[in-house]
DNA sequence: CGTGGTATTAACTAACCGGTCAGTTAGAAG
DNA sequence: CTTCTAACTGACCGGTTAGTTAATACCACG
């Protein structure tokens, strides 16, 4: 793994991965060019292809890394011992914050659910099922547990996961419409964006005092 | 307009616009090629250029039709005369419909929302705007009526539409996760999911009794 | 000192892709 | 029957793109 021989230049294949990062991020797996990749990251073209088998093994790279980072910390706090509904407080707090820290993942993720992920393998499919089934575990936990209304489970998760994903990505959109047409389209920061998605959640899920008087 | 001469062979130009919204639906704008729209429609690749400026031409005219259809219909509903709660139950049906109805349309949609709508024009661009203004407008009229909580504006606009797209545009990714790993996605059909959303919509919008006591 | 594996490069190729062009076909108009 | 023109075609072109190759610079270690 270390480098034996020829000192490596410090980083040359991070400084691949992050500038192939962005530029998936900013096009799209088919409009990015390896040559262009190769002339940002200030590197030749071979020798991209000297550190990864072709220009879908690189795209895959950081798919998984990314999508990792998500799952592990998803995973974190999924087994923390709190009340389901604390949990979904935690996990839309972290789900925007990293969203919000890496921003070429948006983009790329919304490509490949368009694309039905032509671009993934079973490894990367398995991380973004992983994701999934964390999220809705945690609504479907509350709901056996008597704290959460009995609602569709995968629509519950999207519920709540969709609207996130959507207002930060069109953030890009909202711009460029705003600069043509003047269209009243208020932003959100973190904060407030975390408190409606988490209110969105107690809202659509905690039982009512009409509902509790049922049983 | 109409032929004058030599019978146009019954829809030519139809036929390129309906398989370039295949394709362009499939592949994104990028990974589409003409040569494969001029194939698969059985016309040759310089009767596409005859018909059209430019591949970017022959894509936004799809862009544009797609767009237009939703917002009449959109704008159609919010003029009619009707309670804005109810508005918004007719606003969601039609919208669901709107999206089973035309495949092609939501997965380019995405892909214009992750490169930054870099394909579009100002005419395009003013079409979303108004898409969003209609829904957002209907919610700000209900909050203005004192028949909706004062949320977000914006981000009440993409909790209801957000899921609704995501959870559509993601059905291929479900297949193929279901294919290769045993995760427990439940489907949901038209019905199932248009009540979802009315009730989300109704859950988060609506004054409680609480809420009502205060005033 | 030299040897062997690592890192790096310039130059190259085969395939592909958007777009053009010179020319053909056939119906309608006069 | 001639003329006009919308509709259509095959062949081509300049430029781009993913991927390759053969050679070289570099460094640790024996």
């Amino acid at each position: 793994m270390s480098p034996r021989s020829r000192a490596a230049a410090p980083g040359t294949r991070s400084r691949i991965l992050a500038t192939a990062a962005e530029e998936f991020g900013a096009r799209g797996f088919a409009a990015t060019t390896v040559d262009r990749i190769a002339r940002r990251a200030r590197v030749n073209k071979a020798m991209i292809y000297y550190h990864f088998p072709n220009k879908r093994a690189l795209y895959t790279t950081i798919v998984r890394d990314r999508y990792t980072t998500i799952t592990d910390r998803l995973q974190t706090i999924a087994n923390e011992p709190q009340p389901p509904d604390r949990k979904l407080d935690r996990l839309i707090e972290m789900l925007v914050q990293s969203i919000d820290e890496a921003n070429n993942f948006l983009p790329i993720f919304l490509r490949e659910i368009a694309d039905g992920a032509v671009h993934l393998g079973s490894e990367e499919l398995a991380l973004i099922a992983g994701i999934f089934a964390t999220v809705s575990g945690v609504i479907g936990d509350g709901i056996r547990a008597g704290v959460f209304r009995p609602v569709h489970p995968a629509l519950a998760h999207f519920t709540i996961v969709a609207p996130l994903l959507m207002f930060r990505a069109t953030a890009p959109v909202r711009a460029r419409i705003r600069a043509v047409r003047r269209v009243e389209i208020p932003e959100a920061d973190s904060a407030t964006l975390v408190a409606h998605l988490q209110m969105v959640a107690r809202k659509v899920l905690s039982i009512t005092d009409a509902e509790r008087a049922k049983v």
